[in-house]
DNA sequence: AAATTTAGCGCAAACGTTTGCGCTCAGTTA
DNA sequence: TAACTGAGCGCAAACGTTTGCGCTAAATTT
């Protein structure tokens, strides 16, 4: 029921907690039978070392902190998998937490991680995070890495995937299978990797010489039935699009439902193409073509840049790393037409 | 950058650090002014009670840690939602972690839970979890609450859902819309949730007078590829099944897909049903009838035992409670001719 | 005015661990 | 034999916080 502690030991070998204390790190100033000793007495225990003890002394915990947005997205739920790997290799602990998209929640789970005494903090942040006191607030206290939703603002190591080359490909396939009139549907006004999408939607159309129709570039929520709801409007209209490219897989589902709904032919009347490569992008029918993101890799990376930035002594050189996509061409794009 | 401590508000105001500690808490024993001066001065510097030095005094760390086989399972993510509502109302942090279904990273996680210092833990076990002997272990030094993936072997708190009544409406329901021949396509063979849903087919075959064919009852991974080729083997023989109630969504998605690649019409020739309702069953087509499991009120009542335990003194009466499932009917069981 | 109360605060110990320093005693050297 | 060395261990302080007890001075009672 009770702890046991170093004194626990110390009292029943009839030596010091401090002869204890090095026994068990094996220190070279006791003799080989008392470390025999204790070590044995601490097994036959089953002693743990008090991890509020070591942290009142200012010890690593070896323990990280992970905030993202949602754990059920397959992306951060792939990344923390990545993550978890590699700090389980180099001995840390890794406890997550989600801010559900609230930079309130994002706030408190940050103070609750700093309390928990995590040795550094591995964060994508929430969508509307706007004031950024907080991150600049932890930073002072310890490492910080910045993953996936990353900002312009902080100064710190991030690791992100090249979301404009990621959509330029995805947009170029479009239009390498015949697409004439491509439109975009992105997330919320404001949202980075949104915008950076746009961006390379809008590179891509005008690499291949096409000009940009503003009419084609629309905003819509994650939600299903709001995705559905702009899609309907799109493709309703009299010049409607016979591509799209949609800023995530929930939003392109939204729009592979409302092409259903106006009996329009997936790929033939409309090609659709998404972003994430989330499971469910294989699972539907017609399957899904979307923009992969390497999001094992990417946590992987990220905790490594963390944990090094840990245990570095002096100064730190923060590091950006981008990762490139990779696009899943499934039958959404698949135009019996075109051999690709 | 250093963390603001008492002793910095003690020697800042010329006080001892008793009386700040207590002028923090709003002790009678100190002076309306002083209360007041200390707690505007915390406030200014940004002092946090070091969680650490607090443990120590074994005081509560209001936390409490979260083990699930995998956070990417939208059950599991709404469930922690549910948890994070309740802990957060009643003040408590909560971190999570995933046991990947693997025993040892659910043994390795329970101890750094432990080591953080959580005053309870709340577990769904990893699906081959055996050796329970780490979870007794635990127990001893903290409460315990099990949910949805809980053990017959462990005395504690347990939430989970009535598998057996969830698959006995899912089948009856097939049964109503006309099916004559029912299929159960199971998960890996020893699941507990798998057997206790083949009880809950075979319980509603009898009710309804059919003899069970043994042949109809199959097994299979949780994997896409080989749900659809079980499903394939089931669709292709003569006396193919016109029903099938599947262990997850998953598994039934793999066998939308088998169909689909037979030429069989859903619900038509074949209607299935899956279990969890996960976003993805209303979102593909046609769209998937389903069980659904109350997520998040499990993770609510689950987290509110556990904090009661936690905070209960003396002896603490377990509870278990199962919660209902809810079929939710869609077009891969809506037979026209059938008015439902 | 003397005695008693009480409001308001400080002292010090305790929680479990680490670590610099000092101590003891055996063995070695001169 | 006396002085020295070093192996092996203990003492005590420190980390940040809480809390029982004690202290001082002012306020109240006789």
């Amino acid at each position: 029921m009770e702890q046991v502690t170093i004194k626990d030991i110390a009292r029943i070998l009839n030596i010091s907690a401090s002869t204890v204390s090095r026994a068990l790190k094996g220190s070279p100033e006791i003799s080989k039978a008392t470390i025999e000793l204790v070590k044995e007495t601490a097994k036959r225990l089953n002693y743990q070392p008090n991890k509020a003890a070591l942290s009142l002394l200012h010890i690593k915990t070896r323990t990280i902190g992970v905030v993202v947005p949602n754990l059920g997205y397959s992306f951060f739920s792939l990344a923390l998998q990545g993550i978890e790997e590699e700090a389980s290799q180099r001995g840390y602990t890794v406890i997550a937490s989600q801010s559900l998209e609230s930079e309130e929640k994002e706030i408190r789970n940050i103070i609750d991680m700093k309390r928990i005494g995590v040795d550094g903090i591995l964060i994508s942040l929430a969508q509307y995070s706007s004031q950024l006191n907080h991150l600049m607030d932890i930073q002072s206290q310890m490492p910080v890495v910045l993953f996936d939703r990353v900002s312009d603002t902080i100064r710190s190591s991030k690791i992100y995937v090249n979301n404009l080359t990621g959509a330029f490909s995805a947009v170029e396939h479009l239009i390498k299978i015949g697409c004439r009139r491509i439109a975009y549907m992105g997330g919320p006004k404001g949202l980075l990797i949104s915008n950076r999408r746009r961006d390379g939607y809008t590179m891509a159309l005008f690499r291949h010489n096409r000009k940009i129709d503003e009419s084609l570039i629309v905003h819509s929520e994650f939600d299903h039935n709001y995705a559905v709801k702009t899609a309907l409007k799109l493709l309703k209209r009299k010049d409607r699009p016979d591509g799209i490219f949609a800023v995530s897989d929930r939003v392109a589902i939204g729009a592979i439902a409302a092409a259903k709904k106006l009996q329009l032919r997936i790929p033939q009347d409309v090609a659709i193409i998404g972003f994430n490569d989330e499971p469910i992008a294989s699972l539907i029918s017609p399957s899904l073509t979307s923009v992969k993101q390497p999001a094992f890799d990417m946590g992987k990376m990220a905790a490594q840049l963390l944990i090094d930035e840990i245990e570095y002594v002096g100064k730190y050189q923060h590091v950006s790393k981008s990762y490139p996509t990779k696009l899943m061409i499934r039958e959404s794009t698949k135009k019996t037409s075109i051999k690709n």
